[in-house]
DNA sequence: TATAATATATACCGACCGGTATGGATCCGT
DNA sequence: ACGGATCCATACCGGTCGGTATATATTATA
C-alpha cells in the first residue's frame, strides 16, 4: 500500500523537475533548484528516484509522453474525420497550450536535441514518444486516403515523418526568434502543405 | 603586429570548441576538455578569450557561421538559377557534410535549441545567422519568381521561414532516430513541398 | 641586443554539482 | 499499541566546474 502523501511528493517533484527541465534542459537542470521549488529536500528526492537521470526519464515518460498523447494523438484518434483533426490542430495548437511554449520550445524537442545523441536511454524513451506521434499522424493520412480526402499517391509513412520534422521545427524556429507570429505564420506553410496531399 | 603562432593558437582553441561544443553542447562542454584536445593549456586559452561565453559566441560567429555561408547560402546566391540551387541543396547536402552531421545534428540548432532563451547574446548572434539563411532562401524565391519560374502567389518571406524551419526540424528529428535514411527521406518531402511552390 | 609586449604554463580558488549516510518522523498492518 | 516499513530532513563528501594569480617563455620593437 502506497500514501497519498508520498504519491504527491513524487508528483510535486515531477513537476518541478519539468518545469526546470523545460527552462534549462536537463543537464543545466540542477537538483537543488527543482527541490526549492517544492520545498522538499534530497531525502524525499532520493527516497522516489535513485538517480538524476531516473529521475530526468520519468519526466520523458510520465510528463511529456502523457501531455503529448493527450494534447496530439487522443483527438486525431478519436476524430471521425482524423485529416481535418490534424488540420485543425495545426492551425490552432497555439491556443490550446500555454503561452510560454512558444518561447521555451516544445519539451520533447529540446531534450531529444539534448539528449539522443548522448544518453541511449534518452534516446529511447524520446523516440517511443516520437513514434507514436508519428503513427498517429500515419494512421489519419490512411485514414483519410481510405475515406478519399488524401491523394492515393502519397507515401503516408513518408509524409508524416516530414509533418512531425517540420512542425518541430517551426516551433524550434519560433523558439529562437522568440516570436509567436513566426510560429503561426510557419504553421501556416505546413498546413498548406497537408492541404497538397489533399484530392482537389 | 600578431603573430602566426598565436593566430594558429586561437584557430586550434576554436576549433576543438567547436567539436565539443558540437558533441555535447555548450553548457555540458568543458573547457578542461577542450584543452585537452589541443594540448594547450588555460593560460593559452584564456588569453584569447576572457570567458568561455565569448568562447562559445566566437564559434558561434566564426566557424558555424562562416561554414553555414559557405555551404549554403553562396551556392544560391552565386547561381543564375537560385531555385535550382536550392532544390540541389536540398536533395544533396547530406553527400556535402561529414559523416556524423546528422547524428549530431546542425550545429546552428543545436545552439539555437539550447541557449537562445537562456542567453539573450548567443541568441541575437545565432538569429543573425539564421537570418542571413532565411533572406538567402527568400531572395532565391523572388528570383525565381522574376524568372518564371515560382508562382507569383507564393509568399516568398513566409516560404522562406517554412523552408528554413522544415530544414532544421528534419535534421532535428533523424538525429534523434540516428538515422541517416530518415534524414533523406525527410528532405525528400522537402523537396516537393518547393516544388510545389514552382508553376507547373 | 636590450626591453617591452605578447603568449603560454602551472598551481590554485570558491562555488556548485550529484550523490550518500544517518537519524528522525510518520504511517500501517497486526 | 507496538514494531516495522515507508517517507523525508540534515549534514556532509569527493569531484568538477569556470576562472584567477603569477611566473615563465617567446616574440616584436628600438
Amino acid at each position: 500500500m502506497k500514501s497519498k502523501q508520498a504519491d504527491q511528493s513524487r508528483n510535486t517533484l515531477l513537476q518541478a523537475a519539468f518545469c526546470e527541465i523545460h527552462r534549462k534542459g536537463y543537464q543545466a537542470a540542477s537538483i537543488a533548484n527543482i527541490l526549492q521549488d517544492t520545498g522538499l529536500t534530497k531525502g524525499a528526492l532520493y527516497h522516489h528516484f535513485p538517480t538524476k537521470q531516473s529521475l530526468g526519464l520519468a519526466v520523458v515518460k510520465e510528463v511529456i509522453g502523457e501531455n503529448l498523447a493527450k494534447l496530439l494523438c487522443d483527438p486525431i484518434r478519436q476524430s471521425e474525420d482524423p485529416v481535418e483533426a490534424l488540420l485543425y490542430l495545426i492551425s490552432h495548437i497555439d491556443r490550446k497550450v500555454a503561452p510560454d511554449f512558444v518561447m521555451l520550445g516544445c519539451p520533447l524537442n529540446n531534450l531529444m536535441q539534448e539528449m539522443s545523441a548522448l544518453d541511449p536511454e534518452f534516446k529511447a524513451s524520446l523516440n517511443g514518444i516520437l513514434k507514436r506521434w508519428r503513427d498517429t499522424v500515419e494512421w489519419a493520412l490512411i485514414t483519410g486516403q481510405k475515406r478519399g480526402d488524401i491523394r492515393s499517391d502519397v507515401d503516408a509513412k513518408s509524409a508524416a515523418l516530414f509533418i512531425v520534422s517540420a512542425w518541430e521545427g517551426c516551433i524550434g524556429i519560433a523558439k529562437n526568434m522568440q516570436s509567436n507570429s513566426a510560429f503561426k505564420s510557419c504553421m501556416k506553410q505546413l498546413h498548406s502543405y497537408v492541404m497538397s496531399l489533399c484530392v482537389k
